[in-house]
DNA sequence: AAATACCCTTAAGATAGTTTAAGAATTAGC
DNA sequence: GCTAATTCTTAAACTATCTTAAGGGTATTT
């Protein structure tokens, strides 16, 4: 346990870094969770209790559409945060899953602790609202490779992106991620492998 | 000027509302452009500056492609924000371009103006979080519409997420945002008067 | 180690979206 | 109000992506 959240500790290193009396006053407020793979965390219809933090393993974010297709909004590896943001603020059901795709430790905070923290602690209100311009960002930069790029460009970005994430996750997770079919990534990947 | 400040300070009553000496803080940094239709606010290669607030009017970000086609990220319209935030925080060369698609009146604060006000009152520190996470929310749907939609479907959304904005651009812009041609977009409303 | 579930590939036919080009309609700027 | 510029529509040919189906390959579970 304590290894965990000295992980967290450093990261939180990497925006304004935490008062001991801070540290302190975070570490008691997480609790650790173990997900299996397959496991969920959060499934549509529930409220998004806890904003989660990674420490090992992969989590996917994913909605289900009217004819039962998954399509993955995020991966969520180390050292990043899940939660859906709208359902963990305004306390509504979900639209969405978070699922783990491997076997993933995380530390997770309530909604109103971390309230009470926000409250309490500048810092931590700055650190988070730095970490979400962060993820905002990204963000925009995936929906403008959505609007501009080709599929087969999309799976290229997607690659340069998440280097790390290409090998552990199955090609089915990586489609519906860029927004095609399995069937068409594996042409894609046929043409990539004959050219280079 | 008086007016457009009041607009704004209207527009965090719906945040945590900023004490007087807050909105004194704010209002004495905040400068008032006026800006034309067709006029940049920023180009690419130029670094972001300024946080802009639209007080009336609306803005288009934008990318320009390899085949310098314009891809339209997002619309900034009245009391919403407009920044490269990439730029922004780290003072770099923007790859975006932001112009007024109307004539539109902002009022915008500069880089360390903004820092200041973060370091020294907490509440705006905590309503940008607010805000930021708002249009983080926002943007995630509309991940999830452009991989699980169809143009029909997406162009659907756009037009039950902007009524008013749908009635104040141009079809090709419109065409810019949901990722489609123009010309493909000009079947699909056929198709929309038809059916109703 | 066998059984099961999941994943990957291939290919043919179908659909969605693009390109090009040209004329008609609308709008912005003076 | 006129003029020029921009925007909108249509259609045909083309390209990208999807669907369906089937067989073989890999993990996971028993």
């Amino acid at each position: 346990m304590i290894g965990l959240i000295e992980q967290l500790t450093t990261y939180f290193k990497n925006y304004f870094a935490l008062s001991p009396a801070e540290e302190e006053a975070f570490a008691i407020r997480l609790t650790q969770k173990r997900v299996k793979r397959r496991q969920f965390l959060l499934q549509q219809g529930d409220v998004c209790r806890h904003f989660s933090f990674v420490v090992s393993g992969c989590l996917k974010m994913y909605a289900v559409d009217k004819n039962g297709k998954e399509h993955n909004i995020q991966f969520i590896a180390e050292n990043d945060w899940a939660t859906d943001l709208s359902s963990f603020y305004d306390e509504k059901p979900s639209l969405l899953y978070i699922e783990a795709v491997e076997p993933t430790e995380v530390l997770q905070i309530k909604h109103q602790d971390l309230l009470y923290l926000y409250s309490n602690h500048h810092t931590i209100d700055h650190n988070f609202r730095v970490i979400i311009e962060q993820k905002y960002i990204a963000l925009q930069n995936r929906v403008l490779q959505n609007i501009s790029l080709s599929a087969d460009e999309r799976y290229e970005a997607f690659l340069k992106q998440y280097p790390k994430l290409a090998n552990r996750l199955p090609n089915t997770q990586i489609a519906s991620y860029i927004g095609v079919t399995p069937e068409f990534l594996s042409t894609i990947r046929k043409k990539h492998t004959q050219q280079s």
